[in-house]
DNA sequence: GCCAGGATCGTCT
DNA sequence: GACGATCCTGGCG
């Protein structure tokens, strides 16, 4: 189970993204806490390396903070619409990121539903907007640190313990598409449903030396 | 300046 | 499976 601190962010999101399964997040907000545990993220890479990625072509106002220290996160508006938060990864410069795109529900069910208009269970925070919705994320976050203060990322079992981890295309990009960046829980309900699930592979377990 | 399009969601057929 | 909502970003002229 990893410790979520600065160092833990200070790697490759290819390496951050699959340990960040399994782990928590919570928001405690006019004293009601929401916590979830996290079941699908996607990983974005730094230094222009990624097409897919926001901050590909270098800083602008919008992903500055996809280009500050590690651990903290880089929330934006899609399609108009709707938030969605990164944990940014690597040095400072660098532009990298994982993208939180589903959570199954720990704490603050009520709190979660509401804020969903209602919709609960596997529609509370199955994709990235609903996420943050269902959390009560917005722009303002947008810097804020993710190992501390009223949101932020906890441990928690781990990806191995919650279930079988696994790797495929990354949902709703045209650039880079078929590179097996996203990670999510498998046959939990809580994860997007999309064609891309099929085209997934296990993720084998990492033997560890020291 | 202008305007095409987006790391989405919910509804409708 | 398709499409509209909704608005800001950034590429381009």
């Amino acid at each position: 189970m990893p410790r979520l601190t600065r160092a833990f962010f200070d790697r490759s999101p290819l390496e951050v993204a699959p340990e960040l399964i399994g782990c928590h997040l919570v928001h405690e907000l006019d004293g009601v806490r929401v916590e979830g545990m996290i079941v699908e993220v996607e990983a974005y890479l730094g230094d222009g390396s990624d097409p897919a990625s926001h901050a590909h072509r270098g800083p602008t106002p919008r992903n500055a903070s996809m280009f500050g220290p590690p651990g903290r996160f880089y929330v934006y508006r899609s399609h108009g619409i709707h938030a969605c938060i990164n944990v940014v990864c690597e040095a400072a410069g660098r532009g990298a990121g994982v993208l939180l795109r589903a959570a199954a529900p720990r704490a603050g069910h009520a709190e979660m539903t509401r804020r969903r208009g209602g919709r609960d269970g596997r529609e509370a925070c199955s994709g990235p907007g609903k996420l943050t919705q269902a959390f009560g994320i917005g722009l303002h976050h947008d810097g804020s640190s993710a190992l501390r203060g009223p949101l932020r990322l906890a441990a928690g079992p781990g990806a191995r313990a919650a279930g079988t981890l696994m790797a495929g295309p990354r949902i709703g990009i045209s650039r880079a598409a078929r590179l097996p960046y996203r990670f999510f829980l498998d046959g939990c309900p809580h994860v997007t449903r999309s064609p891309l699930n099929r085209r997934a592979r296990r993720v084998p377990p990492i033997i560890r030396s020291r």
